[in-house]
DNA sequence: TGTACATCAGTGAACGCGCGTTCACTGATGTAC
DNA sequence: TGTACATCAGTGAACGCGCGTTCACTGATGTAC
């Protein structure tokens, strides 16, 4: 035991750092295919490993992904804390938010990508790994919203209603954005106007939703 | 020339039975993978067909990815026009939409799953033609709502970003419709539910817009 | 109608290639005493 | 501290396999006269 204790010793720390060399690898080989055409050796060659070496790391392709949609997701935590904690009139909460988005987009476009390309991806497990991160994502966004005195007196249901359309939309404001790529500023200007206009409609129709929303009968 | 003249002779009318059939088995392939994983032998083998074969009717699988788009949303077209012309109350406009939606993701799941699939998927030209068809879409229906008396002195922008959130909405709808499966009829109900209060909760945003949700600086 | 030629959808064999997976291995790191 | 053994991340060779693409071909269909 030549090393701190608790700490991982070099071997480990190696093995980490051959790890996370995978997933990042993955990550920009994923910018121009999708998952489930991505390849165990083409990924390997790409940090420089045997392919056998792989399997030290993961049993496949599809655990790599699945993988990947916790780091990715992680690595949003941030972003996403942010846009639950702001504070503020609903103007300007809009305007961060969806400046938010178009800046972690410009700055990590592999993230979002794989997020967004792989949600509706071939590969099921990872579909479903994304598919319960979001959830838990509006979730959270659900009890934020129920503490907002604007929705008082609202149904669980319906807040669970509203914060699934803000994540969404959140979504498909960053896969369009994605789309545009990051030199169209005309276009990303158009994207994030929209996604203002957007947000803003959502938010005019819940402010009047205890008045006219609510059905009787469904 | 033994068949009546301006009609396809046999040759041609098996062209496009195969081309037919090539097309229609990649749809079914399609249900386990994505388009850039599909390979041309499997399709070909699908279909009864030598690989060779497959290039008198396609040059690659991303040129037949493109024709998939037109069949696919050739054959929605009319579940489209459907949903242009609907008349009548709010409500009931709202529950035939969705009932219509749930009913031909039922019957065709297959077009839908290759549309929501592609539509962020790794094949780049495929992306684009259903963006392009998307986008062809909303702008039949930014139209249709111009007309609306509602909508009365709403700026042409703001009706092509409602046209974008229903259409957006629409195709959520359906993704989530396929991902719960034809047999979860309790989770359908809750998506079908969802669906018809987002709608709602968009279109009373857009009964209040004129008075609070366009901006002055934005 | 019959004949002679042209077209062309589909064949089948061949090619080189990269794939995923397995296996016994090596040698640096870690552990026990 | 030094020694002897255990662990295990990464190797490199080998395997069988299916891939995309090419090519000269076949034979039914189409056309011209």
């Amino acid at each position: 035991m030549s090393h701190t204790p608790g700490a991982p010793g070099p071997r480990q720390a190696q093995k980490l750092r051959t790890r996370q060399a995978l997933m990042s690898a993955s990550l920009e080989l994923l910018e121009q295919q999708s998952l489930s055409s991505l390849g165990l050796r083409e990924v390997a060659r790409a940090v420089g490993i045997s392919p056998a070496g792989f399997y030290r790391h993961f049993c496949g392709i599809p655990e790599l992904g699945v993988a990947l949609v916790e780091e990715t997701l992680g690595s949003l935590r941030t972003l996403i804390a942010t846009i639950l904690a702001e504070t503020g009139d609903t103007e300007r909460r809009i305007a961060h938010t969806v400046e938010l988005i178009a800046r972690h987009v410009a700055e990590q476009p592999a993230y979002f990508r794989f997020l967004v390309r792989e949600r509706t991806g071939g590969v099921a497990p990872v579909r479903r790994a994304i598919a319960t991160q979001l959830d838990l994502f509006s979730e959270e966004l659900t009890e934020v919203l129920a503490a907002e005195s604007e929705l008082r007196g609202w149904q669980p249901e319906d807040l669970r209603m509203l914060a699934g359309m803000y994540v969404d939309q959140m979504v498909m404001t960053a896969a369009a954005l994605l789309e545009a790529g990051p030199d169209d500023t005309a276009e990303t200007a158009r994207i994030t106007r929209t996604a203002r206009r957007r947000l803003r409609l959502i938010n005019v129709g819940s402010e009047h939703w205890l008045d006219e929303g609510q059905p009787s009968s469904a």
